[in-house]
DNA sequence: GTGAAAGCGCTAACAG
DNA sequence: CTGTTAGCGCTTTCAC
């Protein structure tokens, strides 16, 4: 029986049992070329017997690919990132593959290293990074290997990307906004240098031309964030206020409950990105829903499709980089919800 | 230059490059065994010109370790998790090796299949897994790799656990409950089989010692959950609600707003678990801080020592299983917060 | 201090 | 339909 022994049980061991050859054994393993069923059946014996599991990375080996796909966040702990590679996990999963997950922790200058290093051990990478400096970005892409960048645009960089219609987004905000009568709004920015941010700055730029107009006030992206610039955001003089995720707009929310100030009363709020509590806060949360499950599955079909197409896969020559056509770019649309954080302004 | 192309760059190019033997290159990979400096730059500038990576497949071959860690959890999207696996995969980073992480989505039936299939890539897994089926757990522990289980115990199983003590958190929860002169308490039961629940349930009956009386009502895990059952709750004449967790917790906050229900006036409310926006809740939930990164650290360290041990390393005999102290349990301290969720009965 | 050669466990031509 | 034989890219004795 498969007492766990010493030795790891190798396909050889399986072949002596089943008394066939490790080629027969591997062909089992892999279901290919009709073995004759009664030889096939001995060695499904043996292997049960000796609880034989082949050794991923000696078929990796021998494969030339390790069957592991690798993704790079910024931190996993944010739902935007754990719901995104959750679902890129399932989709890798179900086309027989596994996720190497590693989190930068927001640090774009080990972004690169821990890229690289999951290159090693992966066949293809899903890069979210939205800081990582343009230079890094080329040098990855220039490796030659599947990568597939999520949630950012590089120019002339011929790679492959997937992302979320921000902009629409932002201006389905600033319409339903408008719609409702606001004239002025202050957007609670995000983090400096992210290209979120950037694409919500450029949407709320062609905002103004249908009457809105917005003051930015720094901010952040936490709830902390949020409930620390309560005060600064109500005297800057809007009648709404754009938050630049649910987070910060909770914890406006949190310090308006805490003042006193009513939502949407004395002031209407929106979030962005749609986080399971928007709908349970009180007020219910006026938010963008995004397609993070969407966004995991498409990068992980987009990324599969990369490996299978095989990049630089001609031995010579063949299609190379320069090609114009190479980077592709897939926008997935976001959705407006309106609940009870917004009405006309007073 | 490091231009990518068709084929991979090995280590016979470097060697080649640097006019040397790849056994060298191995070594000043390894830094190992002082290489003549001249030779070890030569060699350093090689790996350099050609952009050399080592392939991660065969060194795990040759080394007969993959450099991997597994970690299966039901739920990458819940907080609880991907707080423990962030922790979990920097510390096992900087130790040097990478994590392969798996998503049984809440699925007990899978477990035991993901898990096994882990462990063909990984040198050692993590396991949350608190639904599983004490026999796949056992067949798993059988395999005689490292293997290391989270949040849940095994009585005669003979494994290494790492834990949370929910136990403890319960108790001071119910301590709070009693000191403020509350009697009659409900509980929001999570989960059927988990362990985690169980182990409130079994905290909760120790609670009724100190003049507690407990009603116990099914419920969940989730903010939905815990909305939809607060009609109920309320029903159930209770002076104080202790909540599975904070989901649950403030899905009965939200429905409490919509009821005109005020907490803690009306009734007394209390979490587990505190995620992030439990301070930001209106009121702010009493809750029960769990070390989540903590219990994430302290998976790794206990894991990588494990790997270091080597289970069943000797070739022979040598430490076999039906050691009594094989096993080894560790229980991380809880930490109540009390917020304003909480008052004396009126 | 350095290199030649034998594997690690598996797959994939290539014969029979 | 089945088995023999090379490797996959790297580490690691073991000689030099």
């Amino acid at each position: 029986m498969a007492k766990g022994r010493g030795k790891r049980v190798t396909i050889g061991d399986v072949a002596r049992e089943a008394d066939a050859s490790v080629t027969t054994v591997s062909r089992v393993l892999n279901d290919v070329s009709t073995v004759d069923e009664t030889l096939a059946d001995r060695v499904r014996q043996a292997i049960a017997d000796l609880g034989y599991r082949p050794s991923a990375t000696a078929q990796g080996l021998a494969r030339g690919r390790s069957g592991t796909l690798g993704v790079l966040v910024p931190d996993l702990a944010n739902p935007h990132f754990s719901d995104l590679v959750k679902a890129f996990s399932a989709t890798v999963r179900d086309s027989g593959a596994r996720v190497l997950v590693m989190d930068s922790d927001e640090d774009p200058t080990v972004e690169r290293e821990l890229a690289e290093d999951l290159l090693r051990y992966a066949d293809g990478l899903l890069l979210c990074a939205p800081r990582m400096p343009r230079a890094d970005l080329a040098a990855l892409a220039a490796r030659g290997a599947p990568l597939l960048v999520a949630n950012r645009r590089a120019p002339g960089l011929a790679l492959h990307t997937v992302g979320v219609d921000f902009h629409q987004g932002v201006l389905a905000v600033c319409g339903h906004l408008a719609q409702l009568g606001h004239r002025r709004v202050v957007y609670l920015a995000g983090p400096e240098g992210s290209w979120a941010n950037r694409e919500r700055l450029r949407a709320l730029a062609g905002a103004e031309a249908f009457g809105l107009h917005v003051t930015v006030l720094p901010c952040g992206s936490t709830t902390d964030e949020g409930h620390a610039v309560a005060e600064t955001a109500l005297a800057a003089g809007g009648t709404a206020l754009v938050a630049y995720n649910d987070f910060v707009a909770l914890g406006l929310l949190s310090r308006f409950a805490e003042l006193g100030v009513r939502v949407p009363d004395d002031i209407s709020l929106t979030g962005f990105d749609e986080i399971d509590l928007a709908r349970f806060s009180s007020p219910p949360l006026t938010t963008v829903a995004v397609p993070r499950s969407g966004l995991g599955r498409a990068a992980a079909t987009a990324l599969i499709r990369l490996l299978r197409g095989g990049t630089g896969g001609a031995p010579d020559g063949g299609t190379d980089a320069d090609d114009p056509e190479n980077a592709e770019a897939e926008a997935l649309p976001v959705e407006l919800h309106v609940r009870g954080s917004t009405s006309a302004p007073s």
